[in-house]
DNA sequence: GAAGGGTGTAACAATTACTGTTACAACTCA
DNA sequence: TGAGTTGTAACAGTAATTGTTACACCCTTC
């Protein structure tokens, strides 16, 4: 479990793709958070190209379709750059196993990374709102 | 992902299948860490049925062959139990996206969970001691 | 049966990450 | 001009994780 930013992103992202004039306060009000939360999402979105927004103008617009955003893009956007499954620093370099538990670790977790990342290459913003208009 | 768990769960195991005699001092001493640390994690996969031990008597052994140990059994084993990507709380029920986000995201983080559980089943304890040895 | 050394576990400190919040500069538009 | 907004820094509160101390209880050996 990492946060809620790309619950909260998938949120905030769904609302402007139907109204691009929403500001923060409202976006907010139906995410149930603090405005801020909504421009701070916002801002790695736009940092990531996903959507664009001026300062001082209430709303924002998506960049693309919403077929043409993957839950990997949005994911990438709102997260820390860190490892699915960290490991421990500094295991013994005198012992067998400590010497080559690092990189032999860093070779397994990555493939369950890429796993977990190529599911959400495999969904896109539109199919989610599909979901949410059933 | 969030603690680093797994990775020393697996360092423990690796250490435990060639020398059943360890102490949790000596295994602490190649992981890098407090003894204390070792014997929470060994406790964990203990209560999963993978290695036993007994009160007083220094060791632990493996309940099975490391075939048979995948690594989602020891993830299992040594992480809380919670959701690879949360949700926030509370969306706003009047709104029309608020009211559905948590049911949708819930299905979707679900298969995602899913893709990444199914690979760590496919890696077992014997295959990462392999690379270990290579 | 006493001593030394283990395990199992509770409790607590230190650290870190995340979320919510306040504050404010800069900007837009009526 | 003034109300309302975005973008962002800064900080508090909370929660999770790891490391650590402490100690009861249990072997094993002498």
């Amino acid at each position: 479990m990492i946060n809620i930013r790309l619950s909260v992103a998938i949120h905030v992202l769904s609302l402007i793709s139907t109204d691009s004039t929403l500001s923060s306060e409202k976006i907010a009000s139906s995410v149930n958070t603090n405005p801020v939360v909504i421009r701070r999402i916002s801002s790695d979105l736009k940092k990531a190209g996903i959507l664009t927004s001026k300062v001082g103008v209430p709303g924002s617009s998506l960049t693309r379709d919403p077929s043409d955003i993957t839950l990997f893009d949005i994911y990438k956007a709102v997260h820390i750059e860190k490892e699915l499954f960290p490991i421990h620093n500094n295991p013994n370099p005198d012992c067998h196993v400590g010497k080559k538990i690092q990189h032999t670790l860093n070779v397994t977790f990555e493939s369950v990374q890429t796993a977990m990342e190529n599911e959400l290459k495999n969904k896109t913003l539109e199919s989610v709102m599909n979901h949410l208009n059933e």
